[in-house]
DNA sequence: ATCTTGTAAACCGATTCGGTCAATGAAAGC
DNA sequence: GCTTTCATTGACCGAATCGGTTTACAAGAT
């Protein structure tokens, strides 16, 4: 394992993100190590060198994440700012910038939520409740938000579900691009935030 | 394949849906006969007893794929509705209707888009090519829509990508859920379309 | 009693699995 | 120059799994 975070930085990312991506596009099973060397640009012999295990590689992911994902968090959140479309882009930026470091980021937590292999499952589950990566979603989302700027008869919890599944469809278009396509499609979901801040508040 | 299309439909549809599912979440590749067999309820012999070889029932399901969402199309669409919301709803009926019919089809849809094995790619570019799915998308989404009811200020092509985002995210969140949560879930998207119309019409 | 027919368990050779190891080669210390 | 160290890999291991076949069996039909 020390081995692993002895390399250049750099290196490690490639390797991290190849992982990543070889985890969250077939699950624990069927990635095989052969897949994550092939995507990590090394050789088989060398995953075992650094990590040991391909489940120790797994659950080495899984941290990893958490804390990529808190960094970013303690880092941009700011919980002054109580305006509900601002806290929206808050949210928005937090996970453009966790992606632009992992772009695989999103699929290999997505899959690692969903996997049942009995070899990784009960891990998942404790390693899963030492973080507490989707409440914390909740809270930044919502928590002392000002919602009463809203015109009559608009429903705010609905607006949250539309935002909720425009971003979810929003990050998986973007899952696999380039930085630069990236911050195209970053631009428009401010647009639409724009938009229906327009349409929606008094 | 003759033996398999004279069972009873109901068996069929287990075994065409077992198997979209697991060709859907693992690909062509790494969708073992096993997993299929599994998913389907019946012995991976039968499944070589049905289809004859893996690759015959991966194709024989992208041509069914094809006419049962062609069929929900000629029955439902209607090129008269011309109000741009009622369009979406259109297409959403639409898809609704297929996801009840074999709910891991749009999950195998889009797992075939992305296929990039050798045994299979050239046959799918073959296929996709005689049908034509996404064009078709478009085309009842958009084509002779009335989109001068908009409001000043409110464009309608951002309108449409929030609409595709959210759909998107939508029907991510439905997939794998059963008949009567997918209802409520229909509801509340069609919820959020009148919300729209309200605050972006004139 | 015999002949289908639908079905699954056991089996086939080949491939791939997670994981190891010997050999290579480039750097570093002396 | 010589040795030691260490990162790296292709070849390799037994075990598991692959796509696909064969066999065995139970239930009707004749």
């Amino acid at each position: 394992m020390d081995k692993f975070l002895s390399l250049p930085l750099e290196k490690q990312n490639t390797i991290v993100d190849g992982a990543l991506t070889a985890f969250g596009t077939n699950g624990y099973k069927k990635a095989s190590v052969s897949d994550i060397a092939a995507a990590a640009g090394i050789s088989k012999a060398m995953v075992f060198h650094y990590f040991g295990t391909k489940k120790a590689l797994y659950l080495y992911l899984i941290k990893l994440c958490g804390t990529t994902m808190m960094d970013e968090i303690n880092e941009k959140f700011d919980r002054a700012v109580t305006d509900f479309f601002d806290r929206i882009r808050l949210a928005g930026d937090i996970k453009l910038a966790v992606i632009q470091k992992h772009p695989a980021i999103l699929l290999f937590l997505s899959s690692v939520l969903h996997e049942n292999d009995d070899e990784v499952k009960q891990d998942i589950r404790m390693l899963l409740a030492d973080q507490n990566v989707t409440s914390f979603r909740e809270k930044i989302a919502f928590e002392g938000v000002n919602t009463s700027k809203f015109k009559e008869g608009v429903d705010p919890k609905l607006i949250v579900k539309m935002l909720t599944w425009m971003s979810e469809g929003y990050f998986n278009d973007i899952t696999g691009y380039g930085d630069t396509d990236l911050e195209i499609f970053y631009k428009e979901f401010l647009d639409c935030l724009v938009l229906l801040k327009k349409v929606c508040y008094k």
